[in-house]
DNA sequence: CTGAAAGCGCTAACAC
DNA sequence: GTGTTAGCGCTTTCAG
């Protein structure tokens, strides 16, 4: 096949039979056209195959587009991270005509995450936000859609909002990728499992439970859980929660913390002397999570990559207000495991 | 501070006096101009913090870069995958104003592979090489880089040669990675483990074995390393060989296989009706060796991920070529893990 | 050795 | 409702 050189603007324009104007307005969905010319021009782009050229669009752009990072407040290592990586987007957004702004609200608060977002209506033209799955939320959330505004998801998932893409991973596999390794680094030996949580209340720490407790059933039934201990996140609610069940537990062959507050788990665990004998598997690598790998008390640590995260999350807003076309190989988010041997 | 608009070529022209098509021959290391002149324009380029906008660069080239892929010769599914994503890259590439061709060589021949290198000289602007480290091939290297051709390594680093970037994993750590796995899936048990490489004379391979070999000794004692096979990663070769083995070590605890060829050593293995007793560690992610995982014949994957090889070994080209920014770690590939439960 | 000028494909102000 | 036109910041002839 020959290589045809691609359909520009102009081609577009010609073949309709009316001006470069006309066509831009069509294309972004500007009113004052009659609608037989704007099924003309239609026509001739999907007729032509025509895309726009995204050097020329950032080019001629006066305007930079706005994007909104919703994250929690608070002081979780995972987030700072993921707010770390907005600024050092900083240089290639404004390279793409666009600016990134974060903004800290309770994610505990339903109510005050939905009015945050009713806020942003008007003020921005897109928004990624790490959202808690509750109706409010939702309303919200296809509130700026409907207003043309575009929403990405990021982390966890608002699956039946009307978001133009959900950035993070399938933390029911993350859940069961925990099991599989607990199950096989502790091996053969009867034992019972602890399990430390942020809320039950949290979709992906729910979805994490789920594929943990599915896998260690069917493929580790040696193993006994316990029940869940719900630490906020915190690592001040954790540390005496989890000193607790070491002492109640004074064999407990494993540990599967879901969330947040790892520092407060590795401290009790440490304190208990017991750190070489418990296997222990974490969320999410922090300077905190890293140096317990590597000092041997943390065993695996399941990893979602942040700055993967909010470039592919910018990536997927700027593509849907510009109609870019997007590398959906690149946008997937893995499901790390880091051991200390492969630590980045 | 003041959110100064950044210098344009413009700027840089006025600030030194000269007109734009001689700041542009400058930046672009074209002869012909005055010395003093040169020294003018770099001055305010450094002053002006200038760096080029690579919308309207792209916008305004016409020739389009030419890169050249060079893979080895031959069936490796992995090397397949690498060619996959070139294809898969092209759109984006034509974005760019480049155009990517591959090319098969022997990679077991220096001297092929040398002679192909030379003749690059002059036909591409840049290109991207998965190489084996032999002087003749470093010395290939350095002449296509001191003609200003840039060279990028992949997957195998040539690293004193003046490449401009190398693309790939430390193998060392990913040896390293298998040692742990191994040797916690096995657990406390003595026992003996086999390993299977493609040849002693690959760099890569060459790296993973010393890595896995220093875990297994300081970590895991009990176990026993055999003499490493080597089987050209190939399955014809690798199969009689595993079945060998098997045969010799009725007892055998577990097995790394380092290079390819997996598809024969997993048939030896259900051959031998002892795929569940032994614990099998392999490298790279193709289809053959997702069904083992998933069939429970294998017991990990550690992984490059081929897709962000070759996206990341173009960006990398390009931008050297054209003097652009880029994200490091965006370009820093990882070593992946995959058990059965975290498949993408 | 150096400069002027014509675009690249698009956006956005303004005119009709 | 629709068309014209002036750039965006750079590359690349073509003249001096």
């Amino acid at each position: 096949m020959e290589h045809s050189p691609r359909a520009s603007l102009h081609d577009v324009a010609r073949a309709a039979g009316v001006s470069l104007a006309t066509v831009d307005r069509v294309l972004h969905g500007r009113a004052g056209v009659r609608a037989r010319t704007v099924e003309r021009v239609h026509a001739a782009v999907e007729q032509l195959g025509y895309r726009p050229d995204p050097a020329a669009t950032r080019l001629a752009r006066k305007r930079s587009a706005r994007l909104a990072v919703v994250l929690p407040a608070g002081t979780n290592s995972f987030v700072g991270l993921l707010s770390q990586q907005v600024q050092a987007l900083a240089p290639w957004l404004a390279e793409q005509r666009a600016a990134a702004a974060v903004q800290s609200v309770d994610v505990f608060s339903p109510v005050d995450l939905a009015q945050h977002l009713a806020g942003l209506q008007g003020q921005v033209d897109a928004v990624v936000v790490m959202a808690l799955d509750h109706p409010l939320v939702r309303a919200a959330i296809d509130d700026l859609a409907a207003h043309g505004t575009v929403v990405v998801t990021l982390v966890s998932d608002v699956p039946t909002a009307r978001r133009s893409h959900f950035v993070g991973i399938d933390n029911v596999a993350a859940g069961r990728t925990a099991a599989t390794l607990l199950g096989r680094f502790i091996g053969p030996r009867e034992g019972r499992v602890g399990i430390v949580m942020g809320s039950r209340a949290l979709r992906d720490h729910a979805e994490r439970l789920f594929g943990f407790e599915q896998v260690m059933a069917a493929e580790h039934p040696h193993l006994t859980l316990l029940a869940p201990i719900e630490g906020q996140d915190r690592s001040e609610r954790t540390e005496p929660l989890v000193a607790e069940l070491l002492r109640r537990e004074p064999d407990l062959a494993g540990l599967y913390s879901i969330g947040a507050g790892n520092r407060g788990i590795g401290a009790a665990l440490a304190a208990s002397g017991r750190a070489r004998h418990v296997t222990w598997v974490c969320h999410e690598l922090t300077p905190y999570t890293r140096r317990a790998l590597l000092d041997g008390v943390a065993d695996a640590v399941i990893n979602q990559d942040a700055g993967h995260e909010m470039r592919s999350a910018c990536r997927l807003a700027l593509a849907a207000l510009s109609g870019e076309r997007v590398l959906p190989d690149q946008e997937r988010i893995r499901i790390d495991v880091f051991l200390k041997d492969n630590l980045p």
